[in-house]
RNA sequence: GGUCGGAUGGCCGAGUGGCUAGGCUCAGCUCUGCAAAAGCUGCUACAGCGGUUCGAAUCCGCUUCCGACCUCCA
């Protein structure tokens, strides 16, 4: 590949080289899910996006360490007291343990990763696990002066921190106004100013998740377990933190004004923001009502669903639009994808069964010219910020070029060894390797493969004999039990629809 | 209200200061006993109004509409 892999950083609002700080190494972490629910469709459209990052590091040869969090210490939804634990609050509703709750949705959403060919990630912290350097974390920072300790409870102190850092520049946000808009919350009293986060607190005495800390029985506050976790694992610097753009502010802002804090290192080097998976434009959430979980997709169970669909369809579709762009949930563009996605899979599964028949005296030169600038075109496209939607349409100009090598439109001969060699290697490396769109969907044993041999058999012994209503007869029974039987040059293949 | 982002052909969805995105749909053709698959051809768009420029959908300004974040959220 001829180009250098930029990468879009949150940061600088810019496209920028990928240079790591101890290459071939890299550091890579993303916010996982807090494990008090099922993850939806909308959730999985950032994993996917981070799987993608992650595949293609180590695709161009990069030793990656990925750090991929579970968030399993409740967090109340706000700091003002009356917040609720929504770990605590499930688990009272399903009348469980919280790490039951918790232990109960880290199993199901591991399920949903394989099934969409995402990833384990190299280490998968949890919160729970990492009190300890969470508790040494804020007493660093306390240390440093940058929070400040009321009632068992500790706050990070943004307005001292702002005198001396950038509190904001992530998101873009004025800490002035931040610090102005106080609005009159009942309970806010022990933060010295509204913009204050809790890095600890203090829980009240029927609060079942607790953990003793030099301030008191509490848990941690929400943005401290990502700082801790990957500063233990990826250092105190490294270089790529990923997680949805709703979690910019105030997570990510939080995370880097508490490394800052802690250990006066700016924490990352590239930030990278997966935009929102929507539906009829707008975010796709839980509280809007318009979510919906990967197995009510996979098994078309929703009343927003007009059919299943099968999950390595769903993630074409997402890879077909850019991660930094918002995409747009429905019906039709799913079934227009699942639809390119299967013309794909079946020149992938074409490519693999293709034969190259080596004949100089064939050779074209314009041929071996295209389909060499079409390898490198395709690393250009995801060197550019990982741009897979344009790396797609690539692979469908490959597509057509195989396609046409096999059905003899053009020979396969025009091309020397080596290019053919290397068009094989790259497309069989995005499919399975970079994009991972080939996981075969769970079917019976060899059962299917023996039985139509045996009725393909029997069905061109009546072909040959030009007995195209016992043919025909065969073949549309099939199609009823959704198998295509096709018939070609080199005999008759079959597939299930 | 503040901050940021977006408006692309029948649909989805990239991208870009001048050169084909791609997929799906539709029409036609080739191949085929017929289908299916595949290939080829056609359909040529960038919200509106100004400006910069030899040239803008791409840069700048304004307008309209939509969304995200500002509270838990991937």
């Amino acid at each position: 590949m001829q180009s250098e892999l930029k990468i879009y950083n949150s940061l600088s609002r810019e496209k920028e080289v990928f240079k790591p700080l101890n290459p071939p190494f890299v550091g890579l972490y993303s916010c996982g899910p807090t494990v008090y629910n099922e993850v939806h469709l909308g959730n999985l459209r950032t994993f996917t996006t981070f799987d993608v990052v992650y595949r293609y590091l180590m695709h161009i040869g990069y030793k990656v360490r990925y750090v991929r969090n579970i968030t399993d210490a409740g967090h109340l939804t706000n700091d003002a007291g009356e917040g609720v634990d929504r770990i605590e609050e499930r688990a009272k509703l399903e009348m469980l343990e919280p790490m039951e709750i918790v232990q109960k949705y880290t199993n199901s959403f591991h399920e949903v990763c394989q099934e969409f060919n995402i990833l384990p990630p190299s280490i998968e912290p949890t919160a729970t696990g990492h009190i300890v350097e969470q508790i040494e974390m804020v007493k660093r920072i306390i240390a440093n002066g940058f929070a400040y300790e009321v009632n068992g409870s500790v706050y990070f102190d943004v307005k001292k921190y702002s005198e001396h850092h950038d509190y904001g520049k992530l998101s873009g946000r004025v800490v002035e106004e931040l610090l102005e808009g106080t609005r009159d919350l009942d309970g806010q009293d022990e933060k010295r100013s509204a913009a204050d986060f809790a890095i600890w607190k203090a829980v009240t005495p029927n609060h079942i998740q607790r953990w003793v800390s030099p301030w008191g029985e509490g848990i941690p506050g929400w943005h401290i377990e990502c700082s801790a976790m990957s500063c233990k694992y990826l250092g105190k610097e490294f270089d790529i933190h990923g997680g949805g753009m709703d979690l910019k502010f105030p997570h990510h802002e939080a995370e880097i004004a508490q490394s800052v804090g802690a250990d006066g290192i700016q924490p990352v080097h590239y930030w990278m923001h997966a935009n929102m998976l929507t539906v009829n434009g707008d975010k796709m959430s839980k509280s809007k009502g318009n979510s919906f979980l990967p197995k009510e997709l996979f098994a078309g169970s929703h009343p927003l669903l007009e059919k299943a669909y099968a999950p390595m369809a769903v993630r074409f579709f997402m890879l077909q639009s850019h991660y930094r762009s918002t995409l747009d949930f429905s019906n039709v563009a799913l079934q227009a994808a699942e639809k390119g996605f299967a013309k794909l899979i079946n020149t992938y599964k074409t490519l693999l069964a293709l034969k190259y028949i080596k004949d100089d005296a064939q050779k074209v030169g314009t041929e071996i010219t295209e389909v060499k600038a079409l390898c490198e075109e395709v690393y250009d496209k995801m060197n550019d910020d990982f741009n897979t939607a344009e790396a797609i349409a690539i692979l469908f100009e490959m597509s057509k070029k195989i396609n046409s090598y096999k059905e003899g439109l053009i020979s396969i001969s025009t091309l020397d060894e080596e290019t053919y060699s290397r068009l094989y290697t790259v497309f069989v490396a995005f499919i399975r390797d970079i994009l991972a769109i080939d996981k075969e969907e769970k079917h019976d044993d060899g059962l299917a493969e023996g039985l139509m041999g045996v009725i393909l058999t029997l069905r061109k012994d009546v072909r040959d004999k030009k007995d195209w209503a016992a043919s025909d007869k065969i073949r549309d029974e099939l199609l009823r039990l959704s198998i295509q039987v096709k018939d070609g040059k080199e005999g008759t293949t079959w597939s299930r629809n």
